[in-house]
Formats: C-alpha cells, sequence, structure tokens
DNA sequence: CCAAAGGTACGATAGTTTTCGTACGAAGCA
DNA sequence: TGCTTCGTACGAAAACTATCGTACCTTTGG
C-alpha cells in the first residue's frame, strides 16, 4: 500500500476555505469582491467574511496577493493539482489506508458513478501505462 | 437503474468521531474501554474523552448503544461501507464537481498509487460490468 | 464490610474555525 | 468640496470541536 510520508506541505485549507480556493482555481486570480459573490452565490456570506478568510489564507501561506492596487488580487501559491493531491492523499490515508484500489472499489459499488465514468476510467487505465 | 432516494444523511463525523468509527469498523461492536485502548495505541487521549466523543456520537444516532451490561456497547448505526460511501460522494462532490473519473485520474497522475493498486483497479473495471 | 478499581454522566474549559461589526482611508461623483 | 460608495484592517463574538476534571455509582476482592 505504500503509504507515502506526507509531505511537509502548507496547513491544509480548512472547510470554507476550500470554497474560497474553488472560486480561484476556476476563475483565477480575483478580488475578494468577486469571490464574495460567487459564493453569495451558494450561499448568505457577508462581504468581510470572505475577505477575513481570504486574509487567513494569505497569512498561512495559501495565497498570495497582489497589492499593487487599491483591489488586492489573491492568487494561489500551489496550482489545483498539487493541492488536490494532497487531499485526496490525505483522505486515501485516513479511510482506505492507503489503498487507492480500495478508494476506486467503493467508487465502483457506489451506484452514482455513472456507466460513463466508468468507461472513461478504463480508458484512463488502458492508456496508463501504455 | 438505481434510482437514489435522496437518503437522509447522518450528520458528517468530525475528525476525531471518525477515528473511533474505525475502531468500531475494524473490531466490531465495542466498549468505551476497548476503544480507548485502541486509540492510546496511537496517541494519548484520556478515557474520559474518548467516553465523551462516544456519548455524543449516540446522541448524534451515529452509533448506538447497548446499555444491558454496565460496561456499555458501541455499534455503528450504518455499516462500514454506507458511512464510506457517503464521506467518499462528498468528497467527490466537493472536489471534483461529482467526476469519478477526475478523481482516478488525479489518483493515476498522483505517483503515490503504486503499480500493484493499479494492476488491481485494472482487474476491479474489467470484471465489472459483466 | 470496606476500600480500590473501574464504569457512566456531565459541565466546564480549551482550542479552532467562522462570522461579522466597526473603524477608517481612497475613489468617484454631483 | 463634501457625500456616498467601495475597499482594507482587525478585534471580538459566535459556533463548532475536542479534552478533561469531578461527581457519583457499581463491581471486585480481601
Amino acid at each position: 500500500m505504500k503509504v507515502s510520508k506526507t509531505e511537509k506541505n502548507l496547513p491544509e485549507p480548512t472547510k470554507a476555505e476550500l470554497e474560497i480556493l474553488q472560486v480561484l482555481w476556476e476563475f483565477g486570480p480575483s478580488t475578494v469582491r468577486f469571490v464574495n459573490d460567487k459564493l453569495n452565490a451558494q450561499r448568505d456570506v457577508n462581504y468581510t467574511s470572505t475577505l477575513k478568510q481570504m486574509q487567513i489564507l494569505t497569512e498561512k501561506g495559501i495565497l498570495k496577493r497582489d497589492e499593487s492596487q487599491m483591489k488586492h488580487i489573491y492568487i494561489p501559491v500551489e496550482d489545483e493539482s498539487k493541492t488536490k493531491d494532497q487531499l485526496l492523499d490525505r483522505f486515501v490515508n485516513t479511510l482506505y489506508k492507503g489503498s487507492a484500489s480500495s478508494l476506486v472499489m467503493q467508487l465502483l459499488g457506489n451506484n452514482k458513478t455513472s456507466k460513463d465514468d466508468i468507461e472513461k476510467i478504463k480508458k484512463l487505465l488502458n492508456n496508463f501505462d501504455k
């Protein structure tokens, strides 16, 4: 199973922080106003709450920002893929003792995975080790 | 075709709660003492902390207990697989917009997944739809 | 019978995460 | 110029999570 030691990395984002990261991943570097608007499409959040979160994310080193303008632009320090890797790694380790195949088995048994997705997964695997 | 009736989900277990659930999944219905001993194999926890957590889990309806003896026996209400399904589902939805194949792709790109695991996953898929 | 060991109950505290009010400066505009 | 809008900064409340101390009851063994 090879539980790789978790790389010494940035602090794990919390739930609210993850919401923000996802907006930035999807739309690229953004202002607080922009992020807050996106969040409010899903749920009510006060502007200053979002601002605070983004400031905290910056303190933690998860985001950096361009302060050259009055409206600061926030940017994720690590790219989406790397951060998700960490989260996924942690998830697999926690719930499946590090076994990716166990996770996939669960995914297949879970009837929420569509035929389409299963087909896609097959293709991925076949192309994988050439 | 599987109609997924929106199952009413139990409240999502917290981190500490998940630790306890895992002990119960691995060893079956247990007393607080037993669970606490297992936890202490990994980290220090006071007995009453574990007790409290298990009481909370019971209040939340995640565990039930047999109180017919002085030493109560705690039992998960849902089975391991179902609970993990929910957690996995939530994870996929949150991070991969519900796309299982995206998750698997990440898993493969992530070089923490061993050759062995990849082989296992292939076998799973090939046996899956026949 | 009594003390010690071991069990549950539960409130209080500590720690973390999330939310927001308030202060205040800069920009926009009539 | 003044007023209103929009921005950041930041402390602190609120909400959630985790840990533990203390009280008190039951069982055990000498």
